[in-house]
DNA sequence: ACAATTTGACCATA
DNA sequence: TATGGTCAAATTGT
């Protein structure tokens, strides 16, 4: 039983809108264009150069010896990462709102200085204005489109590997259970938009239909090293593959070890169904994996940059082209 | 005491 | 206006 869609970019809209910038410097954004193309080109090539030289020193290389490949690689994913951002929210939608490129600003300064501070204080901002005056309740308010970044139908409810808040519930129409609403845990001290709804589909045999918005850009507690094998040979072929060599840790999202406990998606099978199922009584259940197959466009837009340079440029301006 | 979840209200969108 | 996504106070768990 394996049931995977792809169901397309996110698209955020926020409340506020903003096209003032827009209108008033066309050629501004016409220019930012041009010069994030360029970045994101010349982040290209060196990622090509890398991979290049990844190949010849890997044989030469000596047994122990450290090399900073590996981190100018990462330093190359996230430039090539903050350019396809900052092309998609322009290109996107013409409602972009400055909010919106404030917040990932803040998230992109944050994680690559490391100064949660800097976010908190503009929590209190945000808390302290709500205090003070009512009107602004929710002038932060954000809501996010139909379309999730990617989605599967899962017949367990399996470990993801990133920790989960769950923010709220809904009992949706239509629908016999209810819908569960999760973000990531890392959100306020990372500023990581990770979200993602649960909800159960089916009675006999349960299914579940997970969607995920977003990416993750918090380093939690995982282990890129992790090469996920189904147990079941009747299960799907799929061997998932999570080798950090030139892989995006960040948007994986199966991550990390199978093996750690969740309690929040234990809770999750208990409250939506008000009845005590025990189906992830141990952790042999949780690896019979033959739902999950990894299914995300980005991500396999970076994988195709590991084995063909020349076809990523390609992939990459598809891929622009489909979340446009 | 702190963190996570629940829950009803608020609000954007179709 | 109905629906569903989000907020935040209250509640529960550790």
């Amino acid at each position: 039983m394996v049931s995977v869609s792809l169901l397309g970019g996110h698209n955020w809209h926020s409340v506020i809108p903003n096209r003032k910038m827009e209108n008033q410097i066309p050629n501004g954004k016409r220019a930012m264009e041009e010069e994030l193309n360029r970045g994101r080109d010349m982040a290209n090539q060196l990622l090509q150069v890398l991979a290049h030289d990844k190949s010849i020193t890997h044989l030469e290389k000596e047994e122990g010896s450290k090399s900073v490949l590996p981190f100018v690689e990462d330093l190359v994913r996230k430039v090539l990462c903050s350019f396809t951002n900052t092309l998609l929210l322009l290109n996107s939608s013409n409602d972009v709102s400055h909010e919106v490129a404030t917040s990932i600003t803040l998230r992109d300064v944050s994680s690559s200085t490391s100064s949660p501070k800097k976010l908190e204080s503009v929590d209190e901002t945000c808390k302290s204005r709500n205090i003070l005056s009512t009107e602004n309740l929710r002038r932060g308010y954000k809501r996010k489109s139909i379309a999730p970044t990617w989605g599967k139908d899962s017949c367990i409810l399996v470990e993801d590997g990133y920790v989960w808040r769950k923010y709220g519930q809904k009992m949706t129409m239509n629908a016999k259970y209810l819908r569960s609403y999760y973000r990531c845990t890392h959100k306020n001290d990372q500023g990581c938009q990770a979200m993602k709804q649960v909800q159960r589909i089916q009675d006999n045999p349960p299914l579940y239909r997970t969607n995920y918005y977003g990416h993750h850009t918090c380093k939690s507690n995982m282990n890129p090293e992790i090469v996920l094998e189904p147990l079941s040979l009747s299960a799907s072929s799929t061997l998932l593959s999570f080798n950090n060599s030139l892989h995006s840790k960040q948007e994986n999202p199966f991550p990390s070890s199978l093996l750690a406990s969740n309690k929040h998606e234990h809770m999750e099978v208990i409250h939506d169904e008000h009845s005590a199922q025990s189906q992830l009584s141990s952790l042999e259940d949780l690896l019979l994996y033959d739902c999950e197959v990894y299914c995300d466009y980005s991500r396999r837009v970076a994988m195709l940059s590991l084995t063909e340079p020349v076809e990523f440029e390609n992939a990459f301006i598809s891929s622009l082209d489909f979340a446009g």
